[in-house]
DNA sequence: CCGTTGACCAGGC
DNA sequence: GGCCTGGCCAACG
């Protein structure tokens, strides 16, 4: 494993996080020591699709993005429930889907 | 070198 | 829960 650049830091915790569960920019950022809106850049340009579950990236009050990258919210929101995850509404997951990682 | 943008956050109300 | 504000910071033009 080379050197990794912040990006790389950030797809490989967001691999990390469990099918059927979600994390938040802030937590991923907190542990990388940088800024969410850092975290949230690299998974908007984001090259590894299929590679990276960044469907699992949601912001602190369990919103999914209003432009995920990879076909808009609605393609999210679908990834999600696929994987038994809980929507309280069109945009947000039920918060205990949420871990800190 | 600015000025702006954005898949954000904490905190207040 | 919603709406604002101030802070944050890489990237782009």
């Amino acid at each position: 494993m080379g050197m990794m650049d912040y990006k790389e830091k950030v797809y490989s915790l967001v691999k990390q996080i469990p099918k059927g569960k979600v994390t938040t920019y802030g937590a991923i950022a907190k542990k990388l020591s940088m800024s969410p809106r850092t975290v949230g850049y690299a998974l908007h340009v984001n090259p590894y699709e299929g590679k990276v579950p960044c469907h699992r990236v949601v912001n602190r009050d369990g919103r999914i993005a209003p432009s995920f990258a990879f076909g808009g919210s609605e393609i999210q929101k679908e990834l999600l429930e696929k994987e038994g995850v809980k929507f309280r509404d069109e945009m947000h997951v039920e918060k205990d889907n949420i871990i800190t990682i």
